[in-house]
DNA sequence: ATCGGTCTTTACGTAAACGTAACCTTCGCT
DNA sequence: AGCGAAGGTTACGTTTACGTAAAGACCGAT
């Protein structure tokens, strides 16, 4: 039943190599548990990989990463500290904003070039 | 009335250095032209440049942005590429729609962190 | 003429994100 | 006991995307 879930399986999972793995350790971007010198990843460790791997499709870097990854761990009782991630958290969804503006202008263009693509193509293909 | 547009207008028009903008140049990206020894950036450099960063906010990097600007490049007689381009374009939004999913789940994230955040503050801030 | 400012090329330096290699330990077989 | 597979540490190598410095060319202003 309890399978305990090792660095080669965490590693298949989401297809990256075990140095990779490490590495985000090495990072802290990872803490897993030990069993004796073995890691052993849990639940918690899998939820941050994904968002680890998410992170790096939108072209983050892992110090970016890493920071917002802080925000998953919020102290309830330091104001001061939910006030800074308050700010944090506006701050990323302008940047993620920004990104989405840029994604459906690149779709738009994808989709015009496309269309001229093929338009060019069946003019081609008109086999006279 | 023709301003000559120099590296350093560029440059400034786009925030970034003149190194980058040489860079870019040494990497196939940007091919101004020359008055003499001195580059001399177009409108369609301007374009190019728009696209790369652009590109580069998505987190793309310049093997990848270069390929992209071969797209804006298309020769419209020789049919091998263009059936090329239309799998390149395809390719690329795909890429496009899931780097949107991403957002849209982390744009979500953002709202509940924030609305606990500021829960958890106004639970604070009730002045007793 | 020369001075400051902008431009050029050439080249070495650097941070990030791993890859790759070397070598050691441990565990489950046979 | 011995072997292979998996996991560990340590360390040097590599690519990308520039930063930074050196040294010279050119140009308008003083």
């Amino acid at each position: 039943m309890s399978e305990t879930l090792g660095i080669a399986d965490l590693a298949r999972e989401f297809d990256v190599t075990t140095r990779t793995v490490r590495f985000y350790e090495d990072k802290g971007l990872l803490a897993p548990a030990r069993e004796g010198q073995r890691r052993i990843y849990s639940a918690r460790d899998r939820v941050r990989l994904r968002l680890i791997m998410r992170g790096k499709r939108l072209g983050l870097s892992l110090d970016e990463i890493m920071s917002l990854l802080h925000l998953y761990d919020v102290d309830p009782s330091e104001v001061t500290q939910l006030t800074h991630f308050v700010g944090v958290i506006r701050d990323r969804k302008s940047v993620l904003q920004g990104q989405k503006r840029d994604i459906e202008v690149s779709l738009a263009e994808m989709d015009r070039l496309e269309a001229q693509c093929v338009i060019l193509l069946s003019e081609k293909q008109t086999t006279s």
